[in-house]
DNA sequence: TCCAATTTTTAGCCTCGTCTAATTTATTCG
DNA sequence: CGAATAAATTAGACGAGGCTAAAAATTGGA
């Protein structure tokens, strides 16, 4: 059984390496806000039981065991949010807190079961895929807004930031997972991009904002 | 913010006040499989957060503010539980774990928010009483079946001990919330008592568990 | 190459929640 | 009443998980 905050580095380390594919110490105590020293600690502790192997200045690398753990966790994160705003009403902003704690419960059984219950949903309510019970995620190839160039159509996949600003600047704008739109033009100057919903009015968006879209073609 | 165990020797207390009317440091380091001289240290730090009063010997009182603590965590208890029994499929006797982990979650708005979802349940699978929102808790005259006499018939109103093997032995006996059924006989020698459920043969049943079945008028 | 900046670790301290063993305090009973 | 018993507290320890400040290790730039 591993304690709270065990799972929380575990999970550092496995979103550090999905997206930038190194961990560093100072790296995983940024994302939990905390401290290097702290971090050191843990990933001792974390090596001596076999859930990763630490090499200083290279980063942490997970072993199967120590991968197997996080993509639980991630599996049990995803499943509550898409419980909270599918079933309980929530918005999109507002479930990561309350999903941080409840990914926590481990039990095989309520997890399975909420999984059932939910429909076995492939995707959060982020656009993020949801492990199977057996930890199989279903891969995609999506890219990054920033990275399309003008006349390209493509559908929102998925949004790789789920701080609470940006969602609900999404959700004024009309941007939510599926809506399809054209990009009509990039700017260099500053990276903003103007872009065309299918169903609306075009306008623009800032290099932040596109940058933190994951798309796939339409 | 209440930490896991402040809120969990909130609850001890506040069960031991509901069902013996005092709640003595050794019976809290029992109910939570502690010892008493953690309880000591925990009570005086409750105290000093203004949530319950400590006489040596005589028994701890909660404060208004500490009962509207505890009063909630029984709410998200019960919740959950019902939850997990009504949405999830769980069997009675299987939920009481899993909701002493969620009961701790504690964010006014997913516990309102699963109370509609639920509809509002007055009742958890064990025939206990949800508070509301507001913490009130709809009162009910209920007594344990072993008090009984022969002749009686009465309702299964709730069960007051929830552990697995009595759980399940009543289960296997069809006994359950809402079950009616008549006092034929009862033992005094043993204490044990025959019934007959309303659809169904009769048998009889020990002490140990006609005490636990709190039961009104039929 | 070698120095400066960055990264990591170490050392020492702290709080929280738990424990055991010893002690104190209250209650109960002969 | 006074002794035995029960209940509670105190004292001292420990592990988990965090911190700061200082030291050590590595990297990379001039
Ligand atoms: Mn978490
Ligand atoms: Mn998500
Ligand atoms: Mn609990
Ligand atoms: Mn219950």
């Amino acid at each position: 059984m591993l304690t709270r905050s065990e799972e929380d580095h575990l999970k550092a380390v496995y979103a550090l390496l999905l997206d930038g594919d190194s961990a560093l110490t100072k790296d995983i105590a940024h994302r939990l806000r905390t401290k290097a020293s702290s971090v050191t600690d843990m990933l001792k502790k974390l090596a001596d039981k076999g859930l990763l192997k630490h090499e200083p200045y290279y980063g942490v690398k997970l072993t199967a065991k120590g991968r197997g753990h996080a993509v639980q966790l991630v599996r049990r994160h995803r499943l509550w949010e898409t419980f909270l705003v599918q079933r309980l009403g929530f918005g999109w902003d507002e479930v990561h807190e309350v999903a941080e704690q409840l990914e926590h419960v481990a039990d095989d059984k309520l997890t399975d079961r909420l999984d059932d219950y939910l429909g076995k949903p492939a995707f959060d309510p982020h656009g993020d895929p949801i492990p199977d019970r057996k930890g199989r995620i279903r891969p995609r190839k999506t890219q990054r807004l920033s990275v399309c160039r003008a006349q390209e159509s493509v559908r929102i996949a998925a949004v790789s930031e789920t701080t609470d600003g940006l969602l609900r600047l999404l959700d004024s704008k009309g941007l939510r997972i599926g809506t399809q739109l054209t990009v009509l033009e990039v700017h260099p100057f500053d990276g903003s991009m103007d872009i065309k919903p299918k169903n609306g009015a075009s306008f623009s968006v800032s290099k932040e904002v596109s940058h933190h879209l994951q798309v796939e073609p339409a």
